[in-house]
DNA sequence: ATCACATGCTGAAGCGAATCAGCAACGATC
DNA sequence: GATCGTTGCTGATTCGCTTCAGCATGTGAT
């Protein structure tokens, strides 16, 4: 079978018995033409009829675009928040009939500078820059002059518009749920990072600390340990053979929660009744852990949500960053309030 | 400042004193035109200064190929497998200059539908259409006509070239595990479907049952329940309350085998003093779990890779299913072997 | 001097669409 | 009956690129 050729605009204003510039007109709705209601229905049927789908590369020669944004990010495989991010960028593309073409960079720059290259020569209208981690980062020069919005991180001089978690209301959430529930000593932070490698921790803690000493309480002690269940079980185990019993731990991220939690069993503590955990992400391990976590959720498919929305606006990427807030999600590992 | 427009080719020509058809010749590489070495050296010069980049659109619609790829998914934020496949999938994308678009149907039929006709539309050299859980589909009709490979899934009739993990050779795998382990009696399996939701469950299981009566074993008895952690805690729990005690469990996932673990735990039972424990997906979940789980590995990201390589190639894609092995990730929830 | 051939380039067509400028045909107006 | 305005279309150009066909010029053979 011969392959068969796509039907052009050609095609259907033959079919239709009139001319290539008609046929446009009538597809495109352009009504300040005047086109016959007889003429506008055989378009529209021979459109119909044959299967008629504009071709958007050569649309998009003569349009200057493409209606396709592109999304860099360094880390796309681990864990959920890229993921997440690639699907609310997705979905938010799609009524509007954008399509997104995405690019994994593990991080090299010579990769990314490729990738964000493929991209504009692709011709699309925008590009989301999205870092798995939340941090600083500088912008890649090929994205220069180009449309762009960060996404999980910021620039230095906040001179690029970008979407970030609310790490620092987040962390003021946090706080409040163990304030509500009458905690007011012997508060500790577990997970200030060793290295750290992003913006959250910090922001999550220093958020912690001011609700807190808006109630006139404050974070009894900090315990470091990387963000990940084995240093996590390991730190806090060590902390807690030391005599310490805390009555509430905030864990800065739910791998650390994991962790925490391991350790704690081991000492016979019990959660929530001995020890209440607020932790963050709210991730699917929130769910599994028992009791469940409450945990303070990254709308990570939100952000990837709201930055294709400010890419799609008509007017200029206003610089700066644009905080979204993170919503309690609660589980069983805090102790019922005190009244 | 006035937007700059992009360089084109007649930019460069210019610059570089000759016609587009020779600075065409030259950037492609096409020796059989014969271009004196200077005008060569003054074309690339050109190109180098003026910082050019072909427009791939305008070339799509000459040459009918847009070095860029389609992946439909049907769920890319829930857990890992979508995110590794499209990590795989674009990484394989890179080395050849090709691009990869996404889009996410949240199983909807008429999403899927938009989606395949927007890739259409822009002209993509190949679809991969993927689904979260391995399972048969039946292929949409506007991917007719159009190269497209099957990733994680397959066609009732194999038809269509197609990607998916090698469950039943993993499942074999598992078993050999635990045989090498020396166990031959109350081996049980954990995490029969109750609505089987995918291929990969009764593949898996298949595979454990023949290598073990291969080695005049069999499996003891099934555990019915939800490949989720709470459901499998539940069935566990219950399940041991009536006295069984396994030697060994092959769990058809990881998040079974966490479950399995919580229930194991309650009842006493070591792992794996008590009990080896085999799973399936080696996900994260696998190294956070203490003893750190075995588990046959679902090679996600080659999946992707391999699907990728398969549009790239020249020849027509050969109907049929392509099984990538799955390969064992050691852990310590099985007992040392038994010489 | 003529022809053949290689060398080194260029002009123009065409891919599929949008869109500006123009142009017949027709009725109404003066 | 000449002018005007409206109606309902179409031709030609353009976007950036590839590529076929052709065309000067120089060189060697006859």
């Amino acid at each position: 079978m011969r392959v068969r050729r796509r039907v052009t605009l050609l095609d259907v204003a033959r079919a239709a018995g009139v001319s290539r510039t008609t046929a446009s007109y009538v597809l495109n709705g352009r009504t300040e033409m005047r086109i016959s209601a007889d003429a506008h229905e055989r378009v529209r049927r021979a459109a119909d009829r044959l299967g008629y789908r504009p071709n958007r590369n050569a649309l998009s020669l003569r349009t200057a675009t493409s209606m396709t944004f592109g999304m860099v990010t360094d880390f796309v495989s681990s864990g959920q928040a890229s993921s997440q991010m690639i699907s609310g960028a997705s979905l938010a593309c799609l009524d509007s009939g954008h399509l997104l073409l995405i690019g994994e960079t593990e991080g090299d720059p010579l990769v990314e500078r490729r990738l964000i290259e493929e991209m504009i020569d692709r011709q699309v209208d925008g590009i989301l820059y999205a870092t798995l981690v939340s941090s600083q980062v500088q912008v890649p020069a090929p994205l220069a002059g180009c449309r762009t919005v960060l996404l999980n991180c910021r620039d230095r001089d906040g001179e690029t518009a970008s979407v970030m978690p609310d790490d620092f209301g987040g962390g003021r959430a946090a706080a409040r749920v163990l304030l509500d529930a009458g905690h007011r000593d012997r508060v500790f932070v577990v997970g200030e990072e060793i290295t750290p490698g992003g913006l959250s921790g910090a922001a999550r803690l220093s958020g912690v600390r001011t609700e807190l000493s808006a109630a006139g309480a404050e974070v009894a002690d900090v315990v470091a340990c990387e963000w990940a269940v084995v240093p996590a079980y390991e730190s806090v185990s060590k902390w807690l053979s030391t005599g310490v019993r805390p009555t509430a731990l905030v864990c800065l991220n739910d791998r650390v929660a994991m962790g925490t939690y391991q350790a704690i069993g081991e000492f016979g503590l019990d959660v929530p009744a001995d020890v209440s955990v607020v932790s963050f992400d709210a991730s699917e391990l929130a769910g599994w852990l028992r009791p469940t976590l409450t945990s303070v959720e990254v709308p990570y498919a939100h952000l990837g949500g709201q930055a294709v929305h400010a890419l799609m606006r008509p007017e200029p990427l206003r610089p700066g960053v644009r905080a979204v807030a993170m919503p309690v999600r609660r589980g069983g590992s805090v102790r019922p309030g005190v009244m």
